[in-house]
DNA sequence: GTCTATAGGACGATAGAC
DNA sequence: GTCTATCGTCCTATAGAC
Protein backbone atom coordinates (compact mmCIF):
# COMPACT_ATOMS: atom_id res chain seq x y z
CA UNK A 1 0.00 0.00 0.00
CA UNK A 2 1.33 3.50 -0.57
CA UNK A 3 2.05 5.22 2.69
CA UNK A 4 2.74 8.03 0.77
CA UNK A 5 -1.06 8.82 0.63
CA UNK A 6 -1.61 9.30 4.27
CA UNK A 7 -1.08 13.53 3.81
CA UNK A 8 -3.43 14.07 1.97
CA UNK A 9 -5.93 11.90 3.25
CA UNK A 10 -5.24 13.12 6.57
CA UNK A 11 -6.11 16.45 5.25
CA UNK A 12 -9.22 15.26 3.41
CA UNK A 13 -9.81 13.57 7.02
CA UNK A 14 -9.94 16.59 9.16
CA UNK A 15 -11.33 18.79 6.43
CA UNK A 16 -14.35 16.36 6.39
CA UNK A 17 -15.06 16.59 10.06
CA UNK A 18 -14.68 20.38 9.84
CA UNK A 19 -17.24 21.51 7.00
CA UNK A 20 -19.66 19.18 8.09
CA UNK A 21 -19.62 20.56 11.75
CA UNK A 22 -18.58 24.61 10.71
CA UNK A 23 -19.44 24.90 7.00
CA UNK A 24 -17.92 25.61 4.50
CA UNK A 25 -17.15 29.49 4.53
CA UNK A 26 -16.30 28.84 8.60
CA UNK A 27 -13.97 26.74 7.60
CA UNK A 28 -10.47 27.96 7.11
CA UNK A 29 -7.64 26.70 5.25
CA UNK A 30 -4.95 27.21 7.86
CA UNK A 31 -7.45 25.30 10.46
CA UNK A 32 -7.74 22.38 8.52
CA UNK A 33 -3.81 22.17 7.75
CA UNK A 34 -3.33 22.72 11.60
CA UNK A 35 -5.94 20.94 12.85
CA UNK A 36 -4.84 17.58 10.19
CA UNK A 37 -1.32 17.99 11.38
CA UNK A 38 -0.59 17.78 7.76
CA UNK A 39 2.32 19.75 6.65
CA UNK A 40 1.99 23.17 5.97
CA UNK A 41 2.84 23.75 2.39
CA UNK A 42 1.40 20.62 1.13
CA UNK A 43 -2.07 21.72 0.31
CA UNK A 44 -2.17 23.13 -2.86
CA UNK A 45 -0.01 20.52 -4.09
CA UNK A 46 -2.78 17.85 -2.84
CA UNK A 47 -5.74 20.27 -3.97
CA UNK A 48 -4.05 22.51 -6.75
CA UNK A 49 -7.81 24.15 -7.42
CA UNK A 50 -7.95 25.09 -3.89
CA UNK A 51 -10.92 25.28 -1.21
CA UNK A 52 -13.22 24.23 -4.04
CA UNK A 53 -11.60 21.08 -4.75
CA UNK A 54 -11.11 20.03 -1.25
CA UNK A 55 -14.10 20.58 -0.20
CA UNK A 56 -15.11 18.72 -3.57
CA UNK A 57 -13.08 15.69 -2.17
CA UNK A 58 -14.31 15.71 1.78
CA UNK A 59 -18.39 15.66 0.65
CA UNK A 60 -17.88 12.78 -1.54
CA UNK A 61 -16.13 10.44 2.03
CA UNK A 62 -18.53 11.88 3.57
CA UNK A 63 -21.23 10.96 1.35
CA UNK A 64 -19.42 7.82 0.99
CA UNK A 65 -19.60 7.33 4.49
CA UNK A 66 -22.50 7.91 5.05
CA UNK A 67 -23.92 5.79 2.18
CA UNK A 68 -22.55 2.55 3.33
CA UNK A 69 -24.00 3.10 6.78
CA UNK A 70 -27.37 3.14 5.21
CA UNK A 71 -27.31 0.06 2.73
CA UNK A 72 -25.72 -1.64 5.57
CA UNK A 73 -28.33 -0.74 8.02
CA UNK A 74 -31.11 -1.64 5.43
CA UNK A 75 -29.30 -5.30 5.08
CA UNK A 76 -29.55 -5.85 8.71
CA UNK A 77 -33.24 -7.19 8.80
CA UNK A 78 -35.58 -8.41 5.69
CA UNK A 79 -38.66 -6.28 6.89
CA UNK A 80 -38.24 -2.89 5.33
CA UNK A 81 -39.74 -1.53 8.40
CA UNK A 82 -37.75 -2.63 10.93
CA UNK A 83 -34.62 -2.14 9.47
CA UNK A 84 -35.22 1.54 8.31
CA UNK A 85 -36.46 2.04 11.96
CA UNK A 86 -33.41 0.52 13.11
CA UNK A 87 -30.86 2.60 10.55
CA UNK A 88 -32.53 5.67 11.78
CA UNK A 89 -32.36 4.36 15.67
CA UNK A 90 -28.56 3.73 15.23
CA UNK A 91 -27.98 7.08 13.63
CA UNK A 92 -29.94 9.04 16.59
CA UNK A 93 -27.70 6.86 18.71
CA UNK A 94 -24.76 7.54 17.14
CA UNK A 95 -25.14 11.49 16.90
CA UNK A 96 -26.10 11.39 20.76
CA UNK A 97 -22.96 9.66 21.27
CA UNK A 98 -21.22 13.19 19.74
CA UNK A 99 -23.23 14.97 21.80
CA UNK A 100 -26.02 15.72 19.56
CA UNK A 101 -22.97 18.01 17.95
CA UNK A 102 -21.95 15.95 15.13
CA UNK A 103 -23.20 18.70 12.64
CA UNK A 104 -25.31 17.57 9.13
CA UNK A 105 -23.35 14.99 7.10
CA UNK A 106 -23.93 16.71 3.65
CA UNK A 107 -26.68 19.69 4.25
CA UNK A 108 -23.58 22.02 5.87
CA UNK A 109 -21.92 22.40 2.20
CA UNK A 110 -25.14 21.96 0.38
CA UNK A 111 -26.78 25.33 2.04
CA UNK A 112 -23.47 27.14 1.61
CA UNK A 113 -22.31 26.27 -2.04
CA UNK A 114 -25.25 25.15 -4.16
CA UNK A 115 -25.65 28.95 -5.33
CA UNK A 116 -22.17 29.56 -5.74
CA UNK A 117 -20.94 26.39 -7.20
CA UNK A 118 -22.29 24.11 -9.79
CA UNK A 119 -19.59 20.98 -9.43
CA UNK A 120 -20.42 21.34 -5.41
CA UNK A 121 -24.27 21.45 -6.06
CA UNK A 122 -23.81 18.46 -8.43
CA UNK A 123 -22.25 16.05 -5.88
CA UNK A 124 -24.60 17.29 -2.76
CA UNK A 125 -27.28 16.35 -5.09
CA UNK A 126 -25.42 12.94 -5.98
CA UNK A 127 -25.15 12.39 -3.02
CA UNK A 128 -28.89 13.04 -1.88
CA UNK A 129 -29.73 10.79 -4.95
CA UNK A 130 -28.22 8.05 -3.62
CA UNK A 131 -29.46 7.88 -0.35
CA UNK A 132 -32.73 8.04 -1.63
CA UNK A 133 -32.18 5.06 -4.10
CA UNK A 134 -30.97 2.94 -1.10
CA UNK A 135 -34.08 3.50 0.65
CA UNK A 136 -36.36 2.95 -3.02
CA UNK A 137 -33.78 -0.31 -3.69
CA UNK A 138 -34.74 -1.51 -0.19
CA UNK A 139 -38.48 -1.44 -0.81
CA UNK A 140 -38.77 -2.37 -4.45
CA UNK A 141 -36.53 -5.89 -3.55
CA UNK A 142 -39.05 -6.45 -0.32
CA UNK A 143 -42.14 -6.41 -2.76
CA UNK A 144 -43.61 -3.00 -3.09
CA UNK A 145 -44.26 -1.48 -6.51
CA UNK A 146 -41.91 0.66 -8.36
CA UNK A 147 -43.31 3.77 -8.59
CA UNK A 148 -44.52 3.80 -4.47
CA UNK A 149 -41.14 2.61 -3.43
CA UNK A 150 -39.32 5.59 -5.56
CA UNK A 151 -41.85 7.88 -4.09
CA UNK A 152 -41.28 6.73 -0.31
CA UNK A 153 -37.66 6.98 -1.03
CA UNK A 154 -37.89 10.70 -1.38
CA UNK A 155 -40.39 10.91 1.26
CA UNK A 156 -38.32 8.59 3.62
CA UNK A 157 -34.99 10.76 2.88
CA UNK A 158 -36.15 14.50 3.61
CA UNK A 159 -38.06 13.03 6.77
CA UNK A 160 -34.21 11.76 7.96
CA UNK A 161 -32.74 15.11 6.30
CA UNK A 162 -35.25 17.24 8.25
CA UNK A 163 -34.93 15.33 11.46
CA UNK A 164 -30.91 15.55 11.34
CA UNK A 165 -31.44 19.44 10.84
CA UNK A 166 -33.73 19.26 14.07
CA UNK A 167 -31.83 17.55 16.27
CA UNK A 168 -28.76 19.47 15.50
CA UNK A 169 -29.93 22.97 15.94
CA UNK A 170 -32.15 21.43 18.72
CA UNK A 171 -29.33 19.51 20.33
CA UNK A 172 -31.29 17.02 21.11
CA UNK A 173 -32.37 13.51 19.08
CA UNK A 174 -35.77 13.79 19.65
CA UNK A 175 -36.98 14.42 16.34
CA UNK A 176 -34.60 11.70 14.80
CA UNK A 177 -36.32 9.06 17.21
CA UNK A 178 -39.56 10.43 16.08
CA UNK A 179 -39.16 10.36 12.79
CA UNK A 180 -37.91 6.57 13.54
CA UNK A 181 -41.53 6.40 14.72
CA UNK A 182 -43.71 7.11 12.02
CA UNK A 183 -41.86 4.72 9.52
CA UNK A 184 -44.50 1.98 10.28
CA UNK A 185 -47.19 4.55 9.19
CA UNK A 186 -45.67 5.71 6.26
CA UNK A 187 -45.24 2.33 5.30
CA UNK A 188 -48.11 0.67 6.51
CA UNK B 1 -46.53 55.63 12.33
CA UNK B 2 -42.64 56.41 12.23
CA UNK B 3 -41.45 56.96 9.12
CA UNK B 4 -37.80 57.04 11.01
CA UNK B 5 -37.95 52.98 11.60
CA UNK B 6 -37.70 52.29 8.01
CA UNK B 7 -33.89 52.68 8.03
CA UNK B 8 -34.03 49.88 10.34
CA UNK B 9 -36.41 47.91 8.48
CA UNK B 10 -35.05 48.14 5.08
CA UNK B 11 -31.57 46.85 6.35
CA UNK B 12 -33.50 43.69 8.23
CA UNK B 13 -35.61 43.38 4.82
CA UNK B 14 -32.81 42.78 3.08
CA UNK B 15 -30.26 41.15 5.48
CA UNK B 16 -33.29 38.71 6.00
CA UNK B 17 -33.28 37.76 2.21
CA UNK B 18 -29.32 38.01 2.10
CA UNK B 19 -28.61 35.63 5.44
CA UNK B 20 -31.47 32.88 3.62
CA UNK B 21 -29.43 32.78 0.50
CA UNK B 22 -26.45 33.19 0.87
CA UNK B 23 -26.37 31.97 4.37
CA UNK B 24 -24.39 33.82 7.32
CA UNK B 25 -20.94 34.02 6.74
CA UNK B 26 -21.23 34.22 2.95
CA UNK B 27 -23.05 37.59 3.72
CA UNK B 28 -21.44 40.77 4.51
CA UNK B 29 -22.40 43.54 6.18
CA UNK B 30 -21.36 45.98 3.47
CA UNK B 31 -23.04 43.89 1.12
CA UNK B 32 -26.08 44.17 3.09
CA UNK B 33 -25.73 47.85 3.42
CA UNK B 34 -25.23 48.53 -0.13
CA UNK B 35 -28.20 46.05 -1.54
CA UNK B 36 -30.44 47.66 1.33
CA UNK B 37 -29.55 51.20 0.18
CA UNK B 38 -29.42 52.53 3.85
CA UNK B 39 -27.13 55.10 5.17
CA UNK B 40 -23.69 53.57 5.62
CA UNK B 41 -22.98 54.79 8.78
CA UNK B 42 -26.11 53.91 10.38
CA UNK B 43 -25.58 49.96 10.47
CA UNK B 44 -24.19 50.15 13.85
CA UNK B 45 -26.26 52.87 14.98
CA UNK B 46 -29.47 49.90 14.69
CA UNK B 47 -27.93 47.17 15.87
CA UNK B 48 -24.70 47.86 18.48
CA UNK B 49 -23.95 44.23 19.06
CA UNK B 50 -23.51 43.63 15.26
CA UNK B 51 -23.49 40.89 12.91
CA UNK B 52 -24.94 38.68 15.88
CA UNK B 53 -27.53 41.26 16.54
CA UNK B 54 -28.70 41.55 12.84
CA UNK B 55 -29.14 37.84 11.87
CA UNK B 56 -31.11 37.29 15.17
CA UNK B 57 -33.64 40.09 14.25
CA UNK B 58 -33.60 39.19 10.34
CA UNK B 59 -33.82 35.62 11.64
CA UNK B 60 -37.14 36.62 13.98
CA UNK B 61 -38.70 38.27 10.95
CA UNK B 62 -37.72 35.41 8.65
CA UNK B 63 -39.73 32.95 10.91
CA UNK B 64 -42.52 34.90 11.42
CA UNK B 65 -42.93 34.96 7.94
CA UNK B 66 -42.96 31.72 8.00
CA UNK B 67 -45.35 31.01 10.94
CA UNK B 68 -47.87 33.12 9.00
CA UNK B 69 -47.43 31.33 5.92
CA UNK B 70 -48.29 27.96 8.10
CA UNK B 71 -50.76 29.46 10.33
CA UNK B 72 -53.18 30.83 7.21
CA UNK B 73 -52.59 28.01 5.46
CA UNK B 74 -53.71 25.61 7.70
CA UNK B 75 -56.88 27.71 8.37
CA UNK B 76 -57.73 27.42 4.62
CA UNK B 77 -59.73 23.92 5.16
CA UNK B 78 -60.98 22.07 8.29
CA UNK B 79 -59.75 18.85 7.10
CA UNK B 80 -55.81 18.69 8.53
CA UNK B 81 -54.99 16.28 5.76
CA UNK B 82 -56.43 18.72 3.14
CA UNK B 83 -54.74 21.68 4.45
CA UNK B 84 -51.34 20.79 5.25
CA UNK B 85 -50.89 19.26 1.55
CA UNK B 86 -52.40 22.13 0.19
CA UNK B 87 -49.80 24.32 2.45
CA UNK B 88 -46.87 22.00 1.22
CA UNK B 89 -48.15 21.93 -2.46
CA UNK B 90 -48.36 26.17 -1.90
CA UNK B 91 -44.86 26.33 -0.39
CA UNK B 92 -43.54 23.87 -3.37
CA UNK B 93 -45.25 26.58 -5.85
CA UNK B 94 -44.14 30.07 -4.24
CA UNK B 95 -40.28 28.10 -4.26
CA UNK B 96 -40.95 27.53 -7.93
CA UNK B 97 -41.61 30.84 -9.03
CA UNK B 98 -38.10 31.90 -7.13
CA UNK B 99 -36.72 29.86 -9.61
CA UNK B 100 -36.07 27.21 -6.93
CA UNK B 101 -33.26 29.30 -5.72
CA UNK B 102 -34.89 30.80 -3.00
CA UNK B 103 -32.66 29.46 -0.07
CA UNK B 104 -34.32 27.05 3.14
CA UNK B 105 -35.88 30.17 5.08
CA UNK B 106 -34.07 29.28 9.02
CA UNK B 107 -32.12 26.62 8.21
CA UNK B 108 -29.43 27.87 6.69
CA UNK B 109 -28.43 29.97 9.61
CA UNK B 110 -29.63 27.56 11.86
CA UNK B 111 -26.68 25.19 10.46
CA UNK B 112 -23.72 27.69 10.48
CA UNK B 113 -24.76 29.61 13.83
CA UNK B 114 -25.88 27.12 16.28
CA UNK B 115 -22.19 25.74 17.92
CA UNK B 116 -20.91 29.30 17.64
CA UNK B 117 -23.95 31.10 19.26
CA UNK B 118 -26.35 29.87 21.87
CA UNK B 119 -28.36 33.48 20.48
CA UNK B 120 -29.00 32.41 17.63
CA UNK B 121 -29.18 28.72 17.85
CA UNK B 122 -31.91 29.34 20.32
CA UNK B 123 -34.12 31.63 18.40
CA UNK B 124 -33.67 29.21 15.30
CA UNK B 125 -34.89 26.17 17.93
CA UNK B 126 -37.95 28.73 18.93
CA UNK B 127 -39.06 29.18 15.45
CA UNK B 128 -38.64 25.49 14.89
CA UNK B 129 -40.95 24.91 17.60
CA UNK B 130 -43.49 27.02 16.57
CA UNK B 131 -43.56 25.81 12.95
CA UNK B 132 -44.00 21.78 14.89
CA UNK B 133 -46.73 23.62 17.11
CA UNK B 134 -48.78 24.89 14.43
CA UNK B 135 -49.11 21.28 12.67
CA UNK B 136 -49.79 19.89 16.71
CA UNK B 137 -52.47 22.03 17.11
CA UNK B 138 -54.32 21.96 13.58
CA UNK B 139 -54.16 17.77 14.26
CA UNK B 140 -55.44 18.14 18.23
CA UNK B 141 -58.40 20.92 16.93
CA UNK B 142 -59.80 18.23 14.75
CA UNK B 143 -59.96 15.50 17.11
CA UNK B 144 -56.30 13.65 17.02
CA UNK B 145 -55.09 12.31 20.86
CA UNK B 146 -52.68 15.05 21.85
CA UNK B 147 -49.53 12.67 22.31
CA UNK B 148 -50.13 11.58 19.11
CA UNK B 149 -50.46 15.07 17.44
CA UNK B 150 -47.09 16.27 18.93
CA UNK B 151 -45.85 13.09 17.23
CA UNK B 152 -46.97 14.37 14.10
CA UNK B 153 -45.95 17.50 14.37
CA UNK B 154 -42.70 16.78 14.79
CA UNK B 155 -42.62 13.94 11.66
CA UNK B 156 -44.41 16.41 9.45
CA UNK B 157 -41.96 19.37 10.52
CA UNK B 158 -39.01 17.06 9.59
CA UNK B 159 -40.27 16.30 6.38
CA UNK B 160 -41.15 19.98 4.86
CA UNK B 161 -37.72 20.98 6.45
CA UNK B 162 -36.01 17.92 4.76
CA UNK B 163 -38.09 18.31 2.07
CA UNK B 164 -36.78 22.19 1.75
CA UNK B 165 -33.28 21.51 2.02
CA UNK B 166 -33.37 18.76 -1.21
CA UNK B 167 -35.81 20.64 -2.99
CA UNK B 168 -32.79 23.81 -2.55
CA UNK B 169 -29.70 21.68 -3.27
CA UNK B 170 -31.38 19.63 -6.57
CA UNK B 171 -33.05 22.59 -7.49
CA UNK B 172 -36.34 21.49 -8.84
CA UNK B 173 -39.53 21.34 -5.97
CA UNK B 174 -40.21 17.41 -6.45
CA UNK B 175 -39.49 16.41 -3.18
CA UNK B 176 -41.83 18.86 -1.76
CA UNK B 177 -44.08 17.28 -3.54
CA UNK B 178 -43.72 14.19 -2.86
CA UNK B 179 -43.69 14.86 0.77
CA UNK B 180 -46.93 16.72 0.28
CA UNK B 181 -48.15 13.28 -1.10
CA UNK B 182 -47.51 11.36 1.63
CA UNK B 183 -49.23 13.50 3.93
CA UNK B 184 -52.43 11.37 3.63
CA UNK B 185 -50.86 8.48 4.44
CA UNK B 186 -49.24 9.70 7.43
CA UNK B 187 -52.44 11.02 9.00
CA UNK B 188 -54.48 7.81 7.93
C1' DG C 1 6.74 16.95 -1.63
C1' DT C 2 7.33 20.32 1.63
C1' DC C 3 8.16 24.98 3.48
C1' DT C 4 8.15 30.18 4.17
C1' DA C 5 6.77 34.44 3.16
C1' DT C 6 3.70 37.34 1.40
C1' DA C 7 0.53 39.30 -1.80
C1' DG C 8 -4.03 41.19 -2.09
C1' DG C 9 -8.46 41.52 -0.66
C1' DA C 10 -12.62 41.18 2.45
C1' DC C 11 -14.29 41.23 6.74
C1' DG C 12 -16.20 43.01 11.38
C1' DA C 13 -15.72 46.62 14.27
C1' DT C 14 -14.48 51.32 16.20
C1' DA C 15 -13.53 56.35 16.68
C1' DG C 16 -14.77 60.75 15.98
C1' DA C 17 -16.56 64.59 12.94
C1' DC C 18 -20.93 66.40 11.62
C1' DG D 1 -28.78 59.63 13.02
C1' DT D 2 -25.49 59.61 9.65
C1' DC D 3 -20.81 59.49 7.53
C1' DT D 4 -15.88 58.65 6.65
C1' DA D 5 -11.70 56.76 7.62
C1' DT D 6 -9.23 53.32 9.42
C1' DC D 7 -7.59 49.50 12.44
C1' DG D 8 -6.55 44.79 12.95
C1' DT D 9 -7.59 40.29 11.59
C1' DC D 10 -8.62 36.77 8.78
C1' DC D 11 -8.92 34.68 4.39
C1' DT D 12 -7.45 32.33 -0.26
C1' DA D 13 -3.91 31.92 -3.19
C1' DT D 14 0.82 32.26 -5.18
C1' DA D 15 5.90 32.51 -5.75
C1' DG D 16 10.03 30.55 -5.04
C1' DA D 17 13.60 28.25 -1.96
C1' DC D 18 14.75 23.66 -0.46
Amino acid sequence: MNEKESTKDKIIKTASRLFQIQGYHATGLNQIINESGAPKGSLYYHFPDGKEQLALESLQVTANFVLEQIVEGLQKSSDPVIAIQNLINDMAERFEKEGCKGGVPVASIALETSLISEQLRNACQSAYISFQEAFTQKLISSGLEEKRAIELGIAINSMLEGAFLLSFTMGDSQPLRMVAKQIPVLLE
